[in-house]
RNA sequence: UGAGAUGGCCAGACAAUCGCGCUUAUAGCAUGUCUAUUUGUGAGGAAAGUCCGGGCUCCAAUGGGCAGAGUGCCAGGUAACGCCUGGGAGGUGAAAGCCUACGGCUAGUGCAACAGAGAGUAUACCGCCUGAUUAUUUUCGAAUGUUAGGUAAGGGUGAAAGGGUGCGGUAAGAGCGCACCGCGUAACUGGCAACAGUUGCGGCAAGGUAAACCCCACUCGGAGCAAGACCAAAUAGAAGAGUAGUUUGUUUCGGCAAACAGAUGCGGCCCGUAUCGCUCUUGGGUAGGUCGCUUGAGGCAAGUAGCGAUGCUUGUCCCAGAUGAAUGAUUGUCCUCGACAGAACCCGGCUUAUCGGCCAUCUCAUUUU
């Protein structure tokens, strides 16, 4: 489910699709794992308290659970963006239902 | 009942389902950083700031001094501290209480705007008092002026005017004298001490500032878990060992000698030109991984010593250990509708943030008995 190696992060931010709004920019890039995977770089530039981060990992990670069959093999990056500060818990569900769907599509029409 | 003070405790609760980290056991084969089931467990009172102290690790060490930094009423506690406890002094509040960087400016050096006559060897602007008098007025006492002195009581300036209050005293005044207070000093008493009390003496000398330099006493080696220990690909380089492609000649059939080649790049090709033996092993070491990594100055209970901080004894428990970094989501019920906020080697403190709630002790006011 995770990513844990600095040469697949590198890999995704060199040929990535990008989908981003609400404080949030999601990366993508087909794998040959079998499976989706996902990784997170939250900066603490965007959200200075610890507690900040750990909450808004725990949302992604959730909703991302819940969507896992919905996607191809592909591997995913949320990036957070300065104006994540603003948002609330309730809202960031609602973007990354959306996010999600716009990736399923993305690969549906590529694939 | 209301208003306050101090100390301690809690940090939404319960149930179901789906997930995550570590972990126990079993099974599977694809023997793995695997999968499935299963056992147990899973953030804080501040985990935070990184401001002190200690353990631990490595480096340096024979001890001492200088420099530098820190601490600063006394005693005790502690592994240690800048922390805590008890006590003293000063300040503050009606009280319970709370606050204090609280050693030394009678060792030295320095500093203080403006105002003011004078600011640390004090000072005579106004005023007060005395003498003189060539002036003017006169109710003939004197008053005003001028001049020579005395004076720190009063006014004025200032943050501060060189002890305070009162009485005596005096021409007017003045520690000039006396009493009380304050200050200094000596002795005695109480106390481990800080300090307090009593008595005598001094007669104002000694203003403030040491988070000014400085003096005195005491403390401190440096760097930090990215400490440090171990395992260890690929590539390049180092060391060692082995092995030389083809043809010809020779041969004691092990070899030896000579010639020609080979691979890669530049180039359309030749010529030319540049670079390069190959294989194995070894050690250092990078990526990566393992350990350090949680049994500890540990929690809880009882007893015991102490006013207390805390110590001691016995019993009992095992209570996060991640590393692109684990605690969440959904649903239901209830309530006071949930703040600040997330472990990263580990402890002891301090400081800062914080919705609310509970308990104990104490103070004051009011009412009732």
């Amino acid at each position: 489910m995770k990513m844990n190696n600095p040469r697949d992060y590198s890999r995704v931010f060199r040929k990535a699709k990008r989908v981003s709004g609400k404080g949030l920019t999601i990366l993508t890039v087909e794998n040959s794992v079998g499976h989706p995977r996902l990784g997170l770089a939250i900066a603490k530039k965007h959200l200075k308290l610890a507690s900040r981060r750990n909450r808004l990992k725990r949302i992604i990670r959730e909703s991302f659970r819940q969507h896992q069959s919905d996607f191809t093999n592909i591997d995913i990056v949320v990036l957070t963006r300065p104006d994540i500060t603003k948002r609330e818990s309730a809202e960031l569900w609602k973007a990354l239902e959306q996010h999600w769907l716009t990736v399923v599509a993305q690969w549906q029409k590529s694939s």
